[in-house]
DNA sequence: TCGTGGCGTATGGTATACCAGAAACCACCG
DNA sequence: CGGTGGTTTCTGGTATACCATACGCCACGA
């Protein structure tokens, strides 16, 4: 059987080199634990330069927008450190996380599919039976995915936008969590419940659980996680 | 009175050219009316080069910069182009608005002083008092300023950038509103129900009265508000 | 021994030359 | 007259050289 019709594979346009480096310091950043006592947070662009094999040109443009994004802050003449968020930014994150998504949850009430609404229990059950994502807890990919699942459904991309940036963030104090048996058990009963109310367009009542939900995590880290 | 210490003025370090091409650039073309039919939305780097006396670097670092924040789209080999916010994206930036006041309100019935909160009379009667601001309705800065103080009594920075972003974005459509006096009016009806449950320190009700508030102009912007 | 000032070096900031690709233009051919 | 293909030009992307300043080292002197 042989094709009739000339397919076209679309050039992968490989990004530019600012993008690429962009996108490799970004990961770089988040996969290292910035916050270990002894964490290199000093970078420097001729290193960088000759490390990643391009000019400082366009590392310097990537390394402009991790500063206005907050990752990393350029000294001039001083050097270029990775920022480490201080415990009140990470607290205000939340905050922000909290407002975002309960709004999301307002909107998925009215613009949610049935069936869209139907597949969150199978993010709720990765969550709920991976022994690893309940370990890592608040900050492990099967929570966040749940939580990016609800956020999704109030079909608002801008608020898609904003807590993925957040979520970036809030990611890289995984390992300063504490995390006890006892909260991710009643994580699980939360997100179960917030399903539900879901399912039920219940609209004032999925907002308020999801809010709940988000700022007991806030009175978590604000007890018992130290990074300052 | 002669002092008798030495009073030492800070040098105030002149921005990097960067951060003024940067500024310039912003100011520039929130200046000016982008939804206009013959706006000129496309830019040059050479030619600006020219005009702000810069060479080309810098500017390319504040270009990238505005790229990143949504205000400009730079087009590989084919220009720059001042982007002209979709009524989708204006409409999903009011609802972001919405969800982020609405937690100030809640944080600020628990965490605004007295004192402060008796301020934002004032700012209502600005609003209600100042015929300019009355005409230009929901986007006029006697309304805006009235919006960032609420946020700003919830003592949590982030809110306060956020929104700071979204309504530089939210502003630049002032031209296409439609202002309906009957609007005008209500809106400070709304204001002061909302001084009202703040200096009670009702929570619930201040974060709804906000929140309605808000998608109120949302739904008054889908309905009549052009421009697309 | 300690403080001071000069000087070298490292590092980000800026200017500029050159590159590659997209769009516009134009000549040529059917 | 219309379309096709080449060519020119214009534009952002990249590399690199040079600049200005913060910091550290070191000699010198009190």
């Amino acid at each position: 059987m042989s094709n009739t019709v000339l397919e076209i594979q679309r050039i992968t346009e490989s990004q530019s080199l600012k993008s690429r480096a962009y996108e490799a310091l970004r990961s770089a950043i988040m996969n290292m634990n910035i916050y270990a006592p002894d964490a290199e947070l000093k970078l420097e662009e001729r290193d960088l330069s000759l490390r990643f094999g391009v000019s400082r040109t366009p590392l310097r443009e990537a390394l402009s927008q991790l500063d206005s994004e907050g990752l990393v802050r350029i000294a001039p003449r001083r050097g270029i450190f990775i920022v480490r968020k201080t415990k009140a930014e990470i607290l205000d994150m939340i905050t922000v996380w909290a407002a975002l998504e309960s709004m999301a949850a307002r909107l998925a009430t009215k613009v949610a599919s049935d069936a869209e609404i139907r597949a969150l229990h199978a993010l709720v059950d990765v969550f709920s039976t991976d022994e690893v994502a309940r370990k890592m807890g608040e900050y492990s990919d099967a929570n966040i995915k749940f939580h990016q699942a609800i956020i999704g459904l109030g079909k608002c991309p801008l608020l898609t936008k904003l807590t993925d940036d957040l979520f970036f963030h809030v990611r890289a104090i995984r390992q300063r969590t504490i995390v006890e048996q006892d909260r991710a058990r009643r994580s699980i009963i939360d997100h179960k419940e917030i399903v539900n109310a879901l399912e039920e367009r219940h609209t004032e009542r999925a907002e308020r659980l999801v809010r709940e939900h988000t700022l007991k995590l806030r009175e978590h880290v604000e007890r018992y996680v130290e990074i300052d």
